[in-house]
DNA sequence: AACCAGGTCTCGA
DNA sequence: TCGAGACCTGGT
């Protein structure tokens, strides 16, 4: 298999997924309900799944041309220096669904905690899958057991998940057809629901929906933006000068910028 | 032990 | 349209 230009550690430890860990020197996660287990030793990739290539390559992104992503976001020295350390950090095309759900769940909180009440709402709700682990709840398993949340540590976001399953389960939301809009059409759709903000709706655009000049702006990079290129303002002003400024691929910049604050958070823990 | 977290919602001005 | 407060809970 060739995910071509790819660095799994930055790509999966960046933040952008919750359902990796990593054991010994191998990666082991739950894409479209079939446990993955993949290691990397330089370019050569070693996979152990039932996941057809194709499936796995479009989870990657490897259709991606990095070169031209770079290209894209690489506008002064600040984000050039983040794409020379995190080389071959990628975004991950990730199940709409699953991808609405873990950020509304996402809100207000940290990735540990993060990764907790997903685990949760997986073991509660998810069907068994081979390798022991459980596959990301279908919108139907939860509507048919709403009170099973409630012991999943979700807080206010409770009700907010399980209101937006229903939705879902009801059909109310096209994502292939937010794919297939407009950036604008999909965030504003996006935002109607209950639960989804602007940033939220970001996530959801660019690391499922195609739609990469999104840029989700939490408050470490509203940080960023302010001490590296001093805008500030309402949340729509300063995603738009992201946008501008790192164009089409605007949500790679992001993931760069955010997985760098990660890592100085990291640093600093350490001491 | 406080502080803060991959924000959203509500409510006045 | 914009800014201010409240908000479950648990990591650090």
């Amino acid at each position: 298999m060739d995910l071509g230009d790819i660095d799994l550690d930055h790509t999966l430890s960046c933040g952008q997924v919750f359902r990796w860990r990593k054991e010994g020197d191998r990666w082991i996660g739950v894409v479209h309900g079939h446990e993955v287990r993949i290691g990397q030793r330089g370019k050569r990739i070693d996979l152990e799944t039932d996941l057809p290539n194709n499936v796995l390559e479009r989870y990657f992104r490897a259709d991606d041309d990095m070169e031209e992503v770079y290209a894209f976001i690489s506008h002064d020295d600040y984000v050039r220096g983040l794409v020379r350390r995190f080389h071959g950090l990628r975004l991950i095309r990730q199940d709409p669904w699953e991808c609405s759900a873990s950020y509304i769940l996402a809100t207000y909180s940290n990735i540990p905690r993060i990764r907790k009440m997903i685990e949760r709402i997986c073991v509660m709700y998810g069907s068994e899958i081979e390798g022991g682990g459980h596959a990301f709840p279908t919108p139907a398993q939860i509507v048919q057991n709403e009170k099973g949340a409630e012991t999943c540590g979700l807080g206010f976001r409770c009700e907010r998940f399980v209101e937006f399953a229903k939705r879902m389960a009801g059909g109310g939301v096209d994502f292939e057809g937010l794919r297939a809009s407009s950036y604008e059409i999909c965030h504003k759709r996006l935002v109607s629901f209950e639960g989804i903000g602007d940033k939220v709706a970001d996530c959801i655009a660019v690391f499922s929906l195609d739609h990469m000049e999104a840029f989700p702006i939490d408050v470490r990079i509203k940080r960023v933006l302010e001490s590296e290129y001093g805008v500030r303002g309402t949340y729509g002003k300063v995603s738009a000068f992201a946008r501008e400024r790192f164009g089409a691929y605007a949500g790679y910049a992001q993931e760069y910028i955010y997985y760098a604050e990660d890592a100085k958070n990291r640093k600093e823990v350490k001491g």
